[in-house]
DNA sequence: GCAAGCCTCCCCTTTTTCCATGATTTTGAG
DNA sequence: CTCAAAATCATGGAAAAAGGGGAGGCTTGC
């Protein structure tokens, strides 16, 4: 039986190079493609696919969160990531939220293929530029920040100073700090410059 | 007489869904596609394309950079700026180093047609989405800053402190604290928290 | 119940940044 | 060469952040 196959991506010359890899494969089913998170749910909502290739990035919504509710929905389908970025927090927000495999766009065919292939055997498959970001960086994790901690983080990427933050919020200035230093610490920076380049990095703000 | 195409793109998927979109064109020649900025050199040494269609990210040079080069030596090439960003940013660089059109990656196989149709013609194309942002952020054009400026900047973002800075780049730490409010000053932030934020949006750091 | 984690608040000292102003030397493009 | 921009250095004061404490109330899960 065909193995049957879903794509979300924005990037219409993205699906159409994965459907032309993929026409000469006898054992897939092309399902189709969405190009947005919602339509891809209105989709889902109809049919079900074995495997879904979900892109990072989506004009509504981002694939990871689009990841983790489809999988609560749906569990029994294998998703694969697909991005551009060999980006290490993108990878493992990903699998974090029930994705089997991660592939980037510069992916061969054999790449795609094999990927379908193992999560559908119950593997993971991770793209080998990906797994080599994985490993390089598997000691820099993003830091778990709370929920108040993040608000706090953005007003400061915002530029707003301890006593702007704290009015905004209504708490007090002294919170504001306790909350800086915790991010401090939890990033383990020296100050707020690198603060902000790593929360840009991981895509927090 | 057929137009001759040549992209270079280091995603094999976003060259074979230009392929596949391109194959049913009858006055489209494919002549193939590089993966990176070097293959891409190398094969215009040999033989030049009507129309290059250039991706802004490649591994080994930005394609910001390649495209100035390319016009440098073979001025009567057409350049088709791609990527997967509608960013202002980089849509002003490209067409500043004489790229003749722009566009997305999700773009439809008719944009694509008449994107090159158009460049063959001598208009400019650009991305119905692209030519918004630009609109949108004329006014929001990015700083000009200077070498020693950006290396500053860059210096910050790693979270030193202004004595460590002068101590790196052999200068006072007043000269590097001119350095720090001429950013300010030309970023129109408040602090360097702001500062940095901008920055990593506009990919300096 | 109770521990753990979160959010809240306060104090103090030191360090760093922010801002204004002015001036000299170096560099680079025309 | 020449002029403008860039890079350099300085003074000094106000504001903000960093770093170190300590502490109470609040959910949440075991």
């Amino acid at each position: 039986m065909a193995i049957k196959i879903f794509i979300a991506d924005d990037h219409y010359m993205v699906v159409e190079g994965i459907r032309s890899m993929l026409l000469q494969e006898k054992n897939i089913e092309w399902m189709g493609h969405a190009m947005n998170a919602a339509s891809c749910m209105a989709f889902l909502y109809q049919q079900q696919p074995d495997v879904l290739l979900l892109d990072i990035n989506m004009p509504d919504k981002s694939g990871i969160d689009l990841c983790k509710e489809i999988k609560e929905k749906y569990p029994e389908i294998l998703i694969i990531g697909l991005s551009s970025f060999n980006q290490q927090s993108y990878i493992q927000k990903m699998m974090q939220n029930g994705a089997s495999g991660y592939v980037l766009k510069n992916a061969s065919r054999e790449e795609i293929v094999s990927a379908i292939e193992s999560v559908i055997n119950g593997d993971t498959f991770l793209s080998s530029e990906a797994s080599v970001t994985m490993r390089e960086n598997k000691d820099a994790q993003i830091p778990v920040i709370t929920r108040r901690e993040k608000e706090v983080l953005q007003l400061i990427a915002e530029g707003l100073i301890n006593k702007e933050i704290a009015e905004k919020l209504f708490i007090s200035t002294t919170t504001v700090d306790t909350h800086r230093n915790s991010l401090l610490s939890k990033f383990d920076v020296k100050n707020t410059a690198n603060l902000i380049k790593l929360a840009a990095q991981y895509n927090l703000i």
